[in-house]
DNA sequence: GACAAAAACGAACGGTCGTACTATATTCTG
DNA sequence: CAGAATATAGTACGACCGTTCGTTTTTGTC
């Protein structure tokens, strides 16, 4: 009974891993089997097509990332600091895995290719705006920041530093990446007072 | 003589295009054998390898990108209107082609493989973030930005704008998009002087 | 118009892709 | 320990991958 779902799991988290070096698409079933030690038919048992294992990749993605990055920044006070907070574990979990955030890889390459799994893509990226801005929201409800703030902008301009920092980390290996990302939130911070 | 060239030119040009949407390594010699309907050897005659025509569609779109962003920008007056140029001239670039911008597709797609053709492309982001830096540091000279502006700090956050552009309008296919991003650029601009 | 050069084609190669089927191990339950 | 249920493996499939080779068509030159 337990069995197969500890496999399916890490079946998953080796797939996550995979992912974000390859894509989402590029994830091919013959490779994750030689990952996992195992035959190619052993591991599709586990999923009913390819689109199945890749909405999984994502749903085990989002689990973690929430798990990750989310929950211990809702634990940080509300306001200012939880926007902080926030900012600093999402650069965190970009280096985390092997390839960065799997969440990017797949954003590009499924931007112009519908079906169900950039659905599942659009509505976890949209999560994580929605997320990002009610603690912004909240930041200015405790009066850190200004009352008149534009919070789906600052949201904006917060994921831009964000992608900014994983351009220049992942493909420039610039060793000023961290930096860079944390004077861009310093500033972001400084003009929503 | 020309007629080769000819061909491979619009080999290039629908290479081009096509990489933007389905990525570079995505990008297969039999699809492109029929987008611009020759056979797969015929075409594959012009270049010596996949890695060969993955580093042409790189060059190609160089070219392209000097042609339709950075030229037409260089011809506004020194300082802020030029970098302002920079900034809308590489949005528009963006809804140019079907699938976006093809060095956002190629960035995350290479950033975890080594090889010419990231090497390449390194060279080519690398390339486009100096000739930011540049625009705004004669932008400091001409007094429009103040002395001690961080002409790095402002590329990478002028950098990252564009990409939360990408990922709101052609993901998220939020409609305000665009007006974000001219206000993300606005508020650099603010907070440069 | 003949002829050499250049360009495009067709067929085939070994490989990997996702997927289906059947058969063998392994695990869980009584 | 038996037997059912579950999990993994093996094999094969058609399709497409990048690439090679020999042939045919087109092009440009005298």
């Amino acid at each position: 009974m337990t069995k197969g779902q500890d496999t399916k799991e890490r079946i998953l988290g080796e797939a996550l891993d995979l992912a974000s070096t390859v894509g989402i698409e590029g994830l091919s079933i013959g490779e994750l089997a030689k990952a996992t030690e195992m035959s190619k038919s052993g591991l599709f048992a586990h999923f009913n097509s390819k689109e199945d294992l890749q909405l999984e990749v994502l749903r085990t993605g989002s689990a973690h990332f929430i798990e990750t990055v989310v929950s211990p920044a809702l634990r940080q006070p509300r306001g200012e600091a939880r926007v902080r907070a926030l900012f600093e574990r999402w650069l965190a979990w970009e280096t985390l895995r092997t390839g960065g955030c799997p969440f990017m890889a797949a954003t590009f390459e499924l931007d112009d290719r519908p079906g169900p799994v950039r659905d599942a893509l659009v509505a976890t990226q949209q999560d994580w705006v929605d997320t990002l801005t009610a603690a912004i929201k909240i930041a200015v409800d405790e009066g850190h920041f200004r009352e008149d703030l534009d919070t789906g902008q600052f949201a904006f301009e917060f994921y831009g530093a964000f992608m900014a920092f994983h351009l220049y980390h992942r493909l420039l290996r610039d060793p000023k990446a961290h930096s860079r990302a944390m004077d861009a939130l310093e500033q972001l911070i400084t003009c929503a007072k």
